[in-house]
DNA sequence: AAATGTATAATTGTCAACAATCATACTGTT
DNA sequence: AACAGTATGATTGTTGACAATTATACATTT
């Protein structure tokens, strides 16, 4: 042989997965705002797939929730509402309630390192007023603490959400050209990850949320004000 | 017009969809055990279907976690883990309670009835040793509380738990040919649902839920002696 | 005999044509 | 003019054929 083929570990060798990548980043960047319709010929031409692939695509993506399919009619990436974005917070906050009471008595070196490295990922970003960077620096940093449960089950449905809340930072940035999270916001939460009080943990996390849903509440009297 | 038309109401309109609902019957009723190879040519003939709708359902299925799908080699049936398990339930008593939390003061007269009746036919089903009946009861009485919390995200997730859920439920019952649910336990369970403690009502959940993973123990043991 | 390489068969991935359904614009009727 | 009915076009659903990949069995080499 003359060079190792790395592709199929690198890369997703399959369409499928490829259009799946594509369109979730497409939506989560706002490229493709709430309510549009994907016709398939359109996107299959634009992609340069089949429909095939495409269509096992969008079953993929319709089980995330992050696109609507009408049988006969058409796909649509999903709406927002205002209920959705209470949703999300409310669950959000049982979610990584119930993680730290799962990682809390696990928490290692790694954890310690991991958690204290990604706050700095995300002060740089803020402080560099990279917007785009900030919000995905942001779910990196809750990401530690869902990676180090252990819990494949609560992994996968924070992964769920994550998507759409991305989305949502991202429609708010767009909207306010500002970013979410305020350059100390994050160090407390830090902190107190880091340190002996679960109750306290636990506290923080119902007033971090409630924080990130003030931030996002604009979002949700403009989609309010659109009836 | 001589006879209203209600297919597209009653029946799925896709064979897709159609494919979809028999495949996760087949899995949860246990015709196609953990592991079982699913080979898409035999599928798509035994269902009489040719392999578009089945591929589409095949990603379906695979993103609600009740199958796995290894690209160019093949989809099997989802492998029953011991950790599956135990997440499961661990999760499982986060989210009811979540669910008891919410519905608590928005409870009302057919909250109460709807949860009635749905005992009775739990009853009912144990008391005729209707087994598969019986699985089925008891996850629609769990069912009711979501249902009545208007938390659509909450409400998907149970949804997604339920399948896998229902799967253990029914291997168990295969494998010692008595049901899950003694004739009285939930008998408390409702009892405190309709009364006035929720703390109470919390502490029962987690009671509740360490009983329910006490019976398929057995089944946890079976499969680590299986290594 | 064990390990390596090769050919073959089985299976999955992809594609393009065809059928079924829906939405729109148009026509005709009251 | 408003409404119902109809025809047309666009879009989704479905299919069978073809390409790419993998796994198995077999042959070859050491």
């Amino acid at each position: 042989m003359t060079v190792l083929n790395l592709k199929p570990i690198l890369k997703n060798r399959t369409l499928r997965a490829d259009v799946v990548e594509k369109l979730k980043d497409a939506i989560i960047r706002g490229d493709l705002p709430p309510g549009t319709k994907l016709v398939e010929s359109q996107l299959s031409s634009l992609l340069g797939v089949s429909r095939g692939p495409l269509r096992e695509a969008i079953r993929q993506l319709a089980e995330q929730g992050l696109i609507d399919n009408i049988p006969y009619t058409g796909t649509y990436v999903a709406n927002i509402t205002v209920q959705a974005i209470r949703e999300l917070y409310s669950f959000r906050t049982e979610l990584e309630q119930f993680a730290f009471k799962l990682v809390w008595e696990q928490r290692d070196d790694a954890f310690h390192d991991e958690l204290t490295l990604q706050l700095e990922k995300l002060s740089l970003a803020i402080k560099s007023d990279a917007h785009i960077a900030t919000i995905f620096e942001e779910l990196e940093l809750h990401n530690v603490v869902y990676k180090h449960c252990g819990h494949e089950l609560l992994q996968d449905t924070w992964q769920r959400l994550r998507g759409r809340l991305h989305l949502y930072f991202t429609l708010h940035q767009k909207a306010h050209n500002r970013t979410g999270p305020y350059i100390n916001a994050h160090d407390k939460y830090v902190e107190l990850a880091l340190g002996d009080d679960l109750p306290a943990m636990l506290d923080h996390i119902t007033e971090h949320m409630q924080q990130g849903y003030q931030k996002v509440e604009s979002l949700v009297s403009e989609i309010e004000s659109q009836n």
